[in-house]
RNA sequence: GCGCGGGUAGCUUAGUCGGUUGGAGCACCCGGCUGAUAACCGGGAGGUCGCAGGUUCGAGUCCUGCCUCGCGCACCA
């Protein structure tokens, strides 16, 4: 404890700047964990950011709540370390790169050499880092970022590896050959987590195609919105069981629009629910048959060259496919076995050539159709159309109306390039994959024990998720990333390699059998084109290449619970002890990102959960409400808030503005307001305090008063300081933080301001030690003392100097005070003695009754104000008598509200009829069930009752009924309220059956003492402004001169009372005016003047 | 299209089990109060509680449909 010192002014900027210069000093960060050392451990994981963009406001949000429940739980008693991490693989960086090299493709990279394009990504990557370090330094986010984990390190690597070669192992990798969605500019396909990100919506030409039958003069109709799959075409995949119809056209169409047609007489077979979507002309039904029938026939290719038959009996011919349904096209599947994942494994299933027509630059091969060859296949769309369009179709086979039946616009979302905005294709390749789908029930399973915060993101968006679970496909045909650790040889031996040991002993043993590799010392580094350049030898002696692949960068940051201590290899108790996670926090963006590649790694890897609980954030928008990002360019600039409001306001702003987990729109005069709200509102309560404090020597120890010794606005506030607090950790407890805060702010800025303090200060004027001062000292130091342990994980910085001053030590040293549970022995992160943690709590005593009672007393302060305000009777012209009337004993307070109301005296009235008539009111909760539909009816007469009191006589002998229904007691609501004529004013204190009534009454009649005092008090209050404006010394004593013109008489009394209040040395009252004085100063009040001089 | 979450005063938002009179804050207007801070107090104005139906004596609250915003999924042919 120490003797506080006098506050200063507030400058919030300043404040804050300075105290991270004390903090970096005294090392407050690593104390406040060295200080919990014993405690139970309470992981947390930081996910880490990429450091190649610049950090936004949305950064800042994550970061204030992971920093929040991590002060937190450490002022709970964890230990809770928290190492800082980095992401720096993966496409952003080479497109980053790529952008500024001007190296738009994989061939340029290569002809700039591998070597040096991941050296520039290497670089790359901590382009702003330091932008990010201040950001996380300014705001107080406590990370370790002296020791963090970084992806592309060695060591990082090396853990990647061994994790990849565990799931080798399990065999849960595997080398497939699937459609995957495929950018032809990266030049590399994409896991369904990537492509989630770039879905756009588009208009593209759809086509409806005639497939000539060969033993037939008719067509089948088939439908795609693609056409440049359309060269690829081997097959038609029809339902079975669906009815299909062959149709002959009877008339040409009207008003036909753009390419295609069919000819009178020409027959086409579709399904028959689709008829009126697809056909334009009148037509004839000719025969009606399940798609059974028209499997294994066999129809003319639209590109005859475009792919070569090989030994397939069943390419070109109708196939049956299940999954065919008639919601749109024409039921009819066009398949093109590389460019659709259905088609794909359709293709595999009866034997379809699959043979590529479009190359990995995304155009077309040569030998497809000489106007198509070469060109990018987005591009062909139209040259398609008009291929299919000429008489006879693009093979000179079909009807003389071409092979076209119609084009039409097409509206619908499509996969973009999260990089570059190019479409994706669907797209046959070679492919690393892990074997989600194997674990699947695992990963629901463990799942299911995550505490998820909302948990609809859990059960909901992230189950439905994993029960759709998708092999995971990790390989990109990339540079920048963790290789994969996979050596094949040509004829599919392969070996995994898990360390760089393992690496060291198969290059040795290749060497050995006579390859000539690099050396491989033991800081090789991990990546291409080094590792490239090893070749390995299989267990029967070929030649062993790694496989040209790097990993999804999304693996990387899934391996870290592991990754970052570099397990297995070192760290293994520091890993075992915190392994799976306390606590991680994201965006909601992160659930189908590290969300999940958390679990499926550690699922695969560990057979575990990798975090217990997981706080899924909701996305920041701008004022607006539109998503903040780059591209729109709306994202705020934390530092226009740390610069102004400060980190404090910005973060107590971000977290009481709405639930963590919905979206939040970000509206810069928010954090203003709390500024001037809740920071500035603290900061006075401060300084008031403290002022007094230092200029008294008040020593919170020596100086120390129970409780019981103390008034009972001293006893109230520390009840609410104990009720709220109690609330704020409730909140806590149950993610709720922004109610948590917004009743702690409102306590602090309604009852600690507002009321407590506003009610206290003549408390401190008085110059002599007093037992009052004490109590109200003793009680502003341990409300303030208790509020900044509370506000400490929210906004770690105006509190930290608030209770530097007051307590001698940092609030980041404190003790939560609802206890410590961590401390305890035995404690873990997830179960403590709740008896033993609440012991160590450390709250003042609760009074509900009291607090009921003061909340009472302000409401009735409130209702006397405006009862002069209808009475228009100003504030400082007294009232003889206030009668309250009926309501709980308040006696104890009737000298705070006789001051309040500015009433000379408060009494009770206990004749409720003298002021008071009741009234009634239907209870309809009682009445409707029995009185149903006449229910309204029979309020009403209740409420019109001309004579309540009589029916309440009735009610009350059993002898009302109204419309049949017996009137039970238990039917109304007896109200009292104040008869007209008085002025006063009747409230309703609580709801329901606990409901009673209060009223207030003041008498209005004026007595020359009255009159006298009104006017004291008014030429006080001027003279006090005056003072303020001349800037004088509270001490200060002044001369005074005043004249009165038409006033009421000016008791000795009071002329002492406005000598002492003013501090006059000498004080002369005349009566009459004094205009002529250039310097008075005069103001008029309910018809009197008065003039007056302060020198 | 499917799923989740929203839509309440000009703005930001609270609203429990359905209960008859929907609360706050900011901004605005009037008044009061102040040795009390970017303050405080009283009053005023401002609401078709997204729209339309339904259930009910009674709906911001429950049900159905629709509109709209955000997010996610899946879009395949």
């Amino acid at each position: 404890m120490a003797k506080p010192k006098p506050a200063g002014e507030l400058d919030a900027v300043a404040l804050e700047t300075a105290l991270l210069n004390t903090w970096s000093k005294e090392n407050a960060f690593q104390n406040s964990i060295e200080s919990r050392r014993g405690g139970a451990p309470f992981i947390f994981l930081e996910g880490p950011p990429t450091a190649n963009g610049k950090p936004g406001i949305h950064h800042v949000v994550a970061r204030a709540y992971k920093d929040l429940v991590c002060r937190w739980k450490t002022m709970e008693g964890f230990l809770v370390e928290r190492k800082g991490g980095w992401d720096t693989h993966g496409l952003p960086v080479e497109i980053e790169v790529q952008k500024r090299m001007d190296l738009m493709s994989n061939e340029a990279i290569e002809e700039y050499g591998m070597e040096n394009f991941n050296q520039a990504c290497r670089e790359s990557v901590w382009t702003y880092e330091s932008a990010w370090r201040e950001m996380t330094e300014r705001m107080a986010y406590w990370v370790d970022l002296d020791n963090p984990y970084v992806t592309l390190h060695n060591d990082y690597v090396e853990s990647c590896w061994w994790a990849l070669k565990q799931m080798f192992d399990k065999g849960l990798l595997y080398r497939g050959h699937k459609v995957l969605p495929y950018c032809p500019q990266t030049g590399t396909s994409y896991s369904s987590h990537e492509v989630a990100l770039g879905y756009k919506e588009v208009e593209e030409p759809s086509v409806y195609v005639k497939f000539k039958l060969t033993d037939d003069d008719s067509s089948i109709l088939a439908w795609t919105t693609t056409p440049w799959t359309l060269p690829g075409n081997v097959g038609l995949a029809v339902g079975p069981e669906v009815t299909y119809v062959k149709v002959k056209v009877t008339e040409a169409a009207a008003n036909w629009s753009g390419a295609g047609g069919a000819g009178v007489g020409e027959t086409m077979i579709l399904a028959k629910d689709l008829m009126k979507e697809v056909l334009r002309h009148n037509v004839e039904i000719v025969e009606e048959f399940p798609g059974s029938d028209l499997v294994g026939r066999s129809y003319e290719p639209l590109f005859p060259d475009a792919v070569p038959r090989g030994d397939s009996k069943t390419a070109w011919t109708v196939l049956s496919a299940d999954w065919v349904t008639t919601t749109d096209g024409t039921g009819v599947v066009h398949t093109a076995v590389m460019y659709g994942e259905d088609d794909y494994n359709l293709g595999m299933e009866v034997g379809l050539p699959a043979f590529h027509t479009v190359g990995m630059d995304g155009a077309f091969v040569e030998g497809i159709h000489k106007e198509l060859d070469g060109r990018y296949v987005k591009e062909c769309d139209e040259t398609i159309i008009e291929l299919l369009s000429a008489p006879n179709g693009s093979n000179g086979k079909g009807p003389e109306s071409g092979l076209l039946y119609r084009e039409k616009a097409y509206l619908h979302d499509y996969p973009h390039c999260w990089r570059t905005d190019h479409p994706l294709l669907y797209y046959a390749m070679d492919s690393w994959f892990v074997r989600m789908t194997a674990v699947k029930e695992k990963l629901l399973e463990f799942n299911d024990g995550v505490e998820w915060a909302p948990d609809w993101v859990g059960e909901g968006r992230f189950g439905e998720w994993l029960r759709n679970v998708k092999d995971w496909a990790i390989s990109r045909e990339r540079y920048w990333g963790t290789p994969l650790p996979v050596w094949r040889s040509e004829d599919g031996q392969m070996k995994c390699i898990g360390s760089i040991e393992e690496l060291q002993a198969e290059v040795a043993r290749a060497n050995a059998a006579g390859f000539d590799n690099p050396d491989c010392p033991d800081d090789v580094d991990l990546h291409r084109p080094i590792v490239d350049g090893f070749t390995l030898l299989s267990d029967d002696g070929k030649p062993m290449k790694r496989e040209p692949f790097v990993m999804d960068c999304w693996f990387d940051s899934g391996c870290a619970p592991f990754a970052q201590w570099h397990h297995p290899f070192d760290g293994g108790e520091t890993f075992d002890s915190s392994f799976p996670v306390d606590y991680i926090c994201e965006g909601v963006d992160q659930t189908r990102g590290w969300f999940y590649t958390l679990l499926a790694v550690s699922t695969t890897v560990f057979d575990s959960p990798a975090y217990k609980r997981c706080l899924s954030l909701g996305l920041i928008l701008d004022a607006e409400g539109k998503k903040m990002s780059k591209s729109r360019g709306n994202i705020v600039d934390p530092w226009d808030h740390f610069n102004r409001e400060g980190a404090d306001a910005t973060r107590w702003y971000m977290v009481t503005a709405g639930a963590p987990w919905s979206p939040l729109k970000f509206d810069p005069n928010g954090v203003r307001e709390t500024y001037a709200k809740m920071f500035l509102t603290l900061w006075n309560i401060y300084k008031f305090h403290a002022d007094y404090a230092a200029l008294d020597g008040f020593d919170p120890e020596t100086n120390h008063l129970e409780v019981s010794e103390r008034t009972p606005l001293d006893r109230w506030i520390l009840s609410r300081l104990a009720t709220v607090a109690t609330n704020y950790h409730e909140g806590f407890t149950n993610w709720d933080y922004h109610k948590a805060c917004r009743e702690l702010e409102e306590f602090v800025v309604n009852d600690l301001s507002n009321w407590y303090v506003r009610r206290s200060r003549r408390r401190l004027w008085d110059e002599a030690e007093n037992t009052d001062k004490l109590a109200c000292q003793n009680t502003l130091h341990e409300v303030l003392t208790t509020v900044c342990q509370l506000i400490a994980p929210v906004s770690p910085f105006m509190v930290d100097v608030i209770y530097r001053n007051l307590a001698g030590e940092s609030v980041h040293q404190a003790s939560w005070p609802l206890g410590t549970p961590g401390s305890l022995e035995g404690a873990t992160a997830d179960s403590w003695d709740e008896d033993a943690a609440k012991a160590t709590a450390t709250l003042p005593p609760q009074d509900l009754a009291l607090e009921e009672s003061m909340a009472l007393v302000r409401e009735l302060a409130e209702t006397g104000r405006r009862i002069r305000v209808d009475a228009s009777r100003r504030q400082r012209l007294p009232c003889g008598d206030g009668w309250i009337v009926s309501g709980p004993d308040l006696a104890e307070f009737h000298g705070i509200l006789a001051e309040e109301l500015n009433v000379e005296n408060i009494s009770i009235e206990t004749d409720l009829d003298r002021f008071q008539q009741i009234e009634l009111a239907p209870n309809f909760r009682a009445l409707a069930p029995r009185a149903r539909g006449d229910v309204n009816s029979i309020a009403a007469e209740i409420r019109n009752a001309e004579n309540p009191a009589a029916m309440l006589e009735q009610i009350k002998s059993g002898s009302l009924e109204i419309m049949g229904i017996k009137i039970e007691e238990t039917d109304v609501e007896v109200k009292r309220v104040e008869k007209s004529g008085f002025a006063a004013s009747t409230i309703q204190v609580g709801q329901g059956d606990d409901a009673y009534h209060v009223s207030l009454v003041l008498d209005m009649n004026d007595t020359p003492e009255l009159l006298s005092k009104g006017l004291a008090r008014d030429i006080t209050r001027r003279i006090q402004a005056k003072r303020k404006d001349l800037n004088l010394d509270i001490e200060a004593t002044i001369e005074l001169q005043v004249w009165m013109e038409n006033a009421p008489e000016l008791f000795q009394a009071d002329q002492d009372w406005i000598i002492s209040e003013t501090r006059a040395s000498s004080a002369i009252f005349h009566t009459g005016d004094n205009s002529t004085s250039a310097t008075a100063e005069s103001f008029e009040v309910d018809g009197t003047k008065i003039y007056f001089i302060v020198s």
